[in-house]
DNA sequence: AAACACATCAACCGCCTGCTA
DNA sequence: TTAGCAGGCGGTTGATGTGTT
């Protein structure tokens, strides 16, 4: 501990570093696409915050922190208690399960699909259900060290594919003058940060056309239709996101996996 | 202009974890 | 092994700003 002369000890002084000082923080207004990942990376961590702002490296935690309680909660409250079904059903299925218990349910569902794709395969590979199991050994409450670790670095994967995937031309931009937190380091934050993500699925929950399954569907174009409605085959999302991911294309969208795999499990 | 309500956000607080002596 | 310490984190508070009546 060191005195700056300051009414301040070392805690608060790496507050304020961390929360105002620290170069390369953007201040101001959170732009669409912003708002939108907040949203989306808040759906899959839960509230930590910390790990949220190591996907947005100019803002901080303390920043995510307040903007999701003064306008996000409102914003999805507002829709929630819309006359639109589908984001009224989507958000409030997920967001009424505990973040733990959602984690679990969702780990445990990845592995068990893993493991039926594996068989169903016929994988001649000892190594694929060994190194799952092992990447995700975590999952055991009683045995794990860190919900908090093994759910971020988990996550961090998945983030990691979805945004490889979700980044078409021109979407990624480089973002100048960011500087890691010490936080985002020593999370292993990807390197994924720098690219301003593709956010369409969102267009979902914020998009003036959302309020059917009808309008979202026919929101998306060739493709991305394409691939909408190949998820809605006797697949399961999980599978195809397993399958994508074992091949490394596609272009379903980790969001609109989680999300509907959170209501199909709830 | 004053009073009040509401919104915003920096800072504080307490808990947890990892490190080290 | 363990106690003490520092740092990181999320939740909460309170000061300040802004809008409304």
């Amino acid at each position: 501990m060191f005195e700056t002369g300051l009414l301040r000890c070392s805690k608060s002084c790496r507050l304020r570093w961390t929360n105002y000082l620290r170069p390369g923080i953007k201040r101001g207004n959170f732009t669409d696409q912003e708002e939108k990942l907040i949203i989306h990376l808040q759906a899959l961590l839960g509230n930590r915050w910390a790990a949220i702002a190591s996907y947005l490296p100019e803002r901080t935690d303390n920043d995510i922190k307040n903007y999701w309680n003064t306008h996000l909660k409102k914003k999805l409250k507002k829709l929630e208690t819309g006359a639109d079904g589908l984001t009224t059903s989507r958000v409030s299925s997920h967001q009424s399960i505990s973040k733990g218990q959602w984690e679990r349910r969702l780990q445990t569902d990845i592995n068990t699909a893993k493991q039926a794709l594996c068989e169903a395969l016929s994988l001649e590979k000892p190594n694929c259900l060994s190194s799952f199991k092992a990447s995700f050994s975590g999952s055991n409450s009683s045995t794990r060290p860190s919900t908090y670790a093994s759910s971020t670095e988990n996550i961090s994967r998945l983030l990691e594919g979805w945004m490889r995937k979700s980044t078409r031309p021109g979407a990624c931009q480089a973002n100048s003058g960011s500087t890691q937190t010490d936080s985002a380091c020593s999370q292993g934050t990807p390197s994924a940060t720098n690219c301003t993500m593709s956010l369409e699925p969102l267009e979902q929950l914020f998009g003036p056309d959302s309020s059917t399954p009808e309008a979202s569907e026919t929101s998306l174009v060739g493709e991305e239709r394409k691939l909408v409605l190949e998820a809605q085959e006797p697949l399961s999302l999980i599978e195809s996101w397993l399958l994508d991911e074992s091949v490394g294309q596609g272009q379903l969208s980790l969001l609109d996996m989680a999300l509907d795999d959170a209501s199909e499990l709830f």
